[in-house]
DNA sequence: TACGTCACG
DNA sequence: ACGTACGTGACGTAA
């Protein structure tokens, strides 16, 4: 057996060093990261030079210690940590347990006294031991056994003193280091010493006497002077000094060494912690992910083809996709496994393959997967429809975990304490690395997922039971996936002709406008870069600076808006701009991503991404077409129905998140406005402004409860409001006020979610939806408001989100019930958009409305207005 | 790949 | 005093 080694570390006294040493960095979430940086390097540095078999990070506990009882002063005057600095010791306790390395702390004692005690323990059984500090106190337990490292400057850099070491720097022995400190004293600690000496009186003496008690037993002997009266009147304090100076050795320790046991870092949750902190540079050089981790053997069979005998009742299934574009990339294989037996067969054998194509689409064959929507997408295009999706991985996970970043198995196991599956960036690689292995390294991995999948099954929807949250995953969101994968396949239809129309147009102004840029600035240059327009507008042209962003001057519209007034270009630029935005996006963008074979988009809605509920829609985001601008708005012509004589039919519900609000606080008043049809701005316009009348609120005013309205759903801050309206912080404040005094359940509402945040953990939605907000608890005053605005936000967007989710399964169900040919095409956050034949207008005029007003019960009615024309623009 | 910007609800 | 509105995705630039 190789020699055993021990580490034991000064966690506080490190934590300390780190920070003075580096300047104080933050991360992207406003948290100083100096000391947990540091910290980190300097734990990389030392574990990989010495690799320890043993590790400790000693800290100090509490306040007060066994020293205050002989010294009350003992480190009195000592500056309080600095706040940037106690945040970051919850992370840096975090990051020692990622590393798996046993931490420490005990009552009424310091680190120093903990790391002295196993210091001597571990020397006595033969074990090396090498403590590492940034307070030279600790050279004192320096032995043929123990090196003390300490720190120099920066926190990498470390002088190691050996009984050797010391004497050769010293000229003393490691035991007399205690002696020095009981004669100079120590100010970061208050330990007072004998005044007037110093570190070179103090060596002098002690080279001569050899100890503090030797020294004054000699003090007879020894000749008049200053320095002998200072050690004659101070005799107590020296010999109090030395005490205070010294480590114990047997402090009342509850661990032992057999508890320090260290074999490496827990990769994933250091990882975790580092993306957390923001560590990129550390990240990008672990060698974590290539790293294989010991996986359990897998019996599994590469068949040529799948028999009948193969397929049972319930079994995991997965399609292997090459990429998450499952609209128009290649599948590569498929897994089967009933738990004991596992398949796996390339794409080539499932096609021609009837007894599997039969097996999948047979309603009554129950099959758990990893995203549903996307194995229903592909084998549509494989001409086979998914049926008796009992499972789905991905849906379960972001219902228990919302949080969860990325789609990959492998990822998803983890976070549910399955290992024996392999991410895909390590089978395939990254980015223009990329490449299929061979044909078994496949066959494995896709065969990995099928078992993960198959193995988390019941551990998921146990837990999803446990919550209460098994309903809002298997009756909303499972259902919904299989209508959104029905929306994508359908597609909608984009007329190409009509965007390239409009891009034609769009290019001859932007030259125009270009060149009218060009001559008012007096030169060329790239008007879409930020930073040289910036150059142009401040430097050049002299504007006066409103906002700056943290790399130089904010271009943004809001601030070109104020300086309007200025310069004849500011207009041109925030037109262009306009114009651009529409070329590069709407119509470039947009072109790109119609599929040639159909004319249409195919958009794919994430359903497991938002920490809200909502979906999100990529490739293209069919969420974010252009609307309230006119020259944007007519993108919209472009997205016609798919058949002839159809039409698009458009329904959106009206105020949808303050009618939740209004059901969720039962603000008497605003259930009331709602319960009698009121105008909503207009009446809020009324309680803000104290008017009795609705005819006397100007335009003015409802444009500002307008405002104030959106505050209160986003988490109202004056600060945000001001911003909006361009008003002060102070007239935002009187405007908030005012409208909590008149809706007293509203503010009754905040207060109670934030409550509600910090006492469980999370905030809840209607139907159950949950949004962990960690940092609900936080001290730092960023990271604790954005928890407490979410805390607050949330349950509104998200039973907004909630509702019109079950709208579209029981529109599906209507559609269908009723027999008629229309289509749900798009989802866009609380509107709903589909094609359908002229004859079919009637009926959904009459269904729609009702279907969507029905989905959910509230205290107050839900709304829906509708239209629809030939276009997607003309249904407004 | 990060940032600034801007499109939507 | 702190520095912000909530939730998204796509683009071009610049590193």
């Amino acid at each position: 057996m190789t020699k055993q080694k021990l580490l034991l570390l000064d966690g506080n006294s490190l934590a300390y060093r780190a920070f003075f040493a580096l300047p104080l960095l933050t991360n992207d979430s406003g948290i100083h990261t100096n000391a947990t940086y540091g910290f980190t390097t300097m734990l990389q540095k030392i574990i990989g030079e010495e690799n320890p078999t043993q590790m400790l990070v000693a800290f100090d506990a509490g306040k007060t210690t066994f020293r205050h009882e002989s010294f009350g002063e003992y480190k009195g005057g000592r500056q309080k940590t600095p706040p940037e600095l106690s945040e970051q010791f919850p992370y840096i306790r975090k990051l020692i347990d990622a590393y798996n390395i046993k931490r420490y702390e005990l009552e009424m004692y310091e680190a120093d006294d903990i790391i002295g005690t196993l210091a001597k323990q571990a020397a006595g059984q033969g074990i090396e031991v090498i403590v590492v500090s940034g307070d030279k106190d600790l050279t004192q337990l320096a032995t043929e056994d123990v090196t003390v490292y300490i720190t120099r400057k920066g926190i990498t850099d470390i002088e190691k003193y050996t009984p050797a070491h010391i004497q050769e720097k010293y000229g003393l022995t490691p035991e007399q280091i205690i002696d020095m400190k009981g004669l100079m004293g120590d100010q970061s600690d208050n330990i007072p010493g004998v005044p007037g000496v110093g570190e070179k009186t103090a060596i002098k003496l002690l080279k001569e006497h050899g100890t503090i008690e030797k020294l004054y037993e000699a003090m007879d002997s020894l000749k008049a002077s200053k320095m002998k009266e200072k050690l004659v009147d101070n005799e107590e304090m020296a010999h109090l000094s030395k005490k205070l100076a010294t480590i114990h050795t047997d402090a009342p320790l509850t661990i032992s060494l057999d508890d320090l046991a260290y074999s490496g870092p827990d990769e994933e949750s250091l990882l975790n912690v580092w993306q957390e902190l923001g560590f990129k540079s550390l990240i990008e050089k672990s060698d974590f992910e290539a790293v294989e981790t010991e996986q359990a053997e897998l019996v599994f069979e590469n068949v040529q083809s799948i028999k009948a005998d193969m397929l049972k009742d319930t079994m995991a299934i997965h399609l292997e996709l090459e990429n998450e574009h499952y609209h128009s990339c290649n599948a590569l294989g498929l897994a089967l496994t009933d738990g004991e037996r596992t398949v796996y067969t390339a794409i080539d054998n499932v096609v021609d393959n009837a007894d599997l194509k039969a097996w999948i689409q047979d309603e009554t064959k129950k099959k758990y997967m990893v995203d549903s929507k996307a194995t229903q997408a592909m084998l549509h295009r494989l001409g086979i429809e998914l049926k008796g999706v009992e499972f789905d991985l991905l849906l379960a996970s972001y219902i228990l975990k919302p949080s969860i970043s990325g789609d990959d198995v492998a990822t998803l196991a983890k976070e549910f304490g399955y290992q024996d599956v392999q991410s895909n960036e390590a089978i395939y690689g990254k980015g223009a690395k990329w490449i299929v292995p061979g044909a078994d390294h496949v066959a494995e991995h896709v065969s990995r997922k099928a078992v993960a999948v198959w193995k988390l099954q019941p551990v998921l929807e146990q837990t999803l039971k446990e919550n209460e949250q098994f309903e809002l995953y298997k009756e909303l969101e499972l259902p919904l996936a299989h209508i959104l994968g029905k929306m994508e396949s359908e597609g909608i239809t984009v007329n190409i002709d009509t965007l390239r129309q409009m891009g034609d147009e769009l290019k001859t102004k932007l030259e125009v406008m270009e060149a009218t840029i060009y001559e008012l600035a007096g030169e060329k240059f790239n008007i879409n870069s930020p930073k040289q327009l910036g150059v142009i507008l401040f430097d050049k042209l002299g504007l006066p600076v409103i906002k700056k962003t943290k790399t130089g001057y904010s271009t943004a519209a809001d601030v070109l808006e104020k300086l309007q007034s200025e310069h004849d270009i500011v207009k041109h630029i925030l037109e262009y701009r306009t114009l651009a935005k529409l070329q590069s996006t709407y119509i470039e963008g947009l072109i790109k991503e119609v599929h040639k074979e159909d004319s249409k988009v195919h958009t794919r809605f994430q359903q497991a991404l938002t920490s809200t509920g909502r979906l999100s829609s990529t490739n293209p985001n069919l969420q974010n077409i252009p609307i309230r601008l006119e020259e944007g708005r007519k993108i919209r012509k472009a997205f016609v129905p798919s058949k002839k004589d159809w039409i698009l039919f458009a329904a959106d519900y009206s105020q949808i998140e303050l009618r939740v609000l209004a059901h969720m606080c039962g603000d008497d008043a605003l259930v009331e406005a709602f319960q009698q049809g009121m105008d909503i701005h207009t009446r809020t316009a009324m309680d803000v402004f104290n008017l009795e009348n609705p005819d006397d609120v100007t335009s003015l005013m409802r444009r500002t409860a307008k405002a104030v309205n959106f505050g209160i759903v986003y988490g109202i801050s004056d600060y945000g409001l001001s911003q909006s309206l361009d008003i002060t912080r102070k007239e935002a404040g009187i405007f908030i006020e005012n409208y909590l005094q008149s809706f007293p359940g509203v503010k009754n509402y905040m207060d109670t979610s934030i409550e509600e945040a910090k006492k469980a953990g999370f905030v809840t939605t209607i139907l159950n939806r949950r949004r962990y907000l960690p940092d609900i608890t936080s001290s730092n005053f960023n990271l604790r408001s954005f928890a407490e605005r979410t805390a607050m936000n949330t349950p509104i967007q998200g039973s907004a989100a909630d509702i019109i989710k079950k709208a579209m399964i029981d529109m599906d169900a209507r559609l269908e019930q009723e027999g008629l040919q229309t289509k749900l095409l798009l989802q866009v956050h609380d509107e709903l958009i589909f094609e359908a034949p002229k004859e079919e207008i009637e009926i959904l005029e009459r269904i729609v409305p009702e279907v969507m007003e029905n989905a959910i019960k509230l205290s107050v009615p839900l709304k829906v207005e509708f239209s629809y024309g030939p276009t997607w623009y003309d249904a407004k």
